[in-house]
DNA sequence: ATTAGATATTTTATATATAAAATAAATTAA
DNA sequence: TTAATTTATTTTATATATAAAATATCTAAT
């Protein structure tokens, strides 16, 4: 099959791809609208405390950017704005002069584990409407397409 | 069951949903960069044309944002920007004088034709790992997940 | 015809994002 | 040890994104 070859196999997988990155983007949208109402943040700051939360002895700026797939210098301006706002905090690393460690600050824990019981609570509310079957079957599809790059030179 | 509870089923659903959203942002982020090097577009600039190139008779820029599900300020941008680069012209409507089509110009729909067939032949490669009777149900499990809102009030 | 409200778009201020260059510190090679 | 290279982060320039306010036009009611 020749690379300009318009096949209704392709355009299925394109339909199937607009149906993902639709469904996605829907519930992000809805994710960022609660994240602000309720709590005046945003989904970018929530992704950050999530991090930060599973690695509580702190991350540095690189494993953080890279952890959420964002460029160095976005982690540098989203982390600068949370410490001015006293979420998260930088610790020189001891051994390493050119790392930073950060690391959630008490008060930003506290309000991250509010943040994080309501994320939850939205996200299962949108998933109960799935048949029993299909979390399942959703993942192991969805593993598939992840890490498809290794895979295919 | 309260709010507050955090049950095994709203762990499992929190799962499926960081697996939907890792995997759209991967397959998204090396749209993006195909996109860049072959084209030095950006997938915002392909999805505007995308939805052009269905509109061949033009699209209002409000309805241009909604079915991007982008804000209308960031529209203005968008087109702005890709109006300097003759990619897509703004008319006037004449029977609404605060209204715009927006359009593809004869070389925008030339250089979308291109990009189009690639981006359709690059998707078609990711999907194409998938068992066959995948396709179908993800589909329909990303239809029951979209619109939900409307159905939860 | 005037006014009040609704609608379409742009503007403004700011956050989030990238790529590429710059900086500073660590490591490797000579 | 010095020099070259690599690595971690920040800076810069710019694009993309939002919410809210401003502007301009349309529509409906009187």
């Amino acid at each position: 099959m020749s690379a300009s070859t318009n096949s209704a196999k392709s355009k299925d997988s394109l339909r199937l791809w607009l149906s993902l990155l639709k469904t996605t983007r829907e519930i992000e949208k809805d994710l960022r609208e609660k994240l602000r109402l309720k709590y005046g943040t945003s989904l970018p700051r929530f992704d950050v405390m999530a991090a930060l939360d599973q690695n509580r002895g702190g991350i540095r700026m690189s494993d953080l950017a890279s952890k959420l797939m964002i460029s160095n210098g976005n982690i540098t301006g989203l982390v600068g704005r949370m410490v001015a706002d006293q979420l998260v905090e930088r610790v020189p690393v001891a051994t390493d002069g050119r790392a930073m460690l950060v690391r959630l600050t008490e008060q930003g824990q506290a309000l991250f584990n509010r943040q994080a019981k309501d994320h939850e609570m939205w996200i299962a509310e949108k998933m109960a409407i799935l048949p029993d079957e299909a979390p399942q079957a959703m993942m192991e599809h969805l593993s598939l397409l992840r890490g498809m790059q290794s895979e295919i030179q």
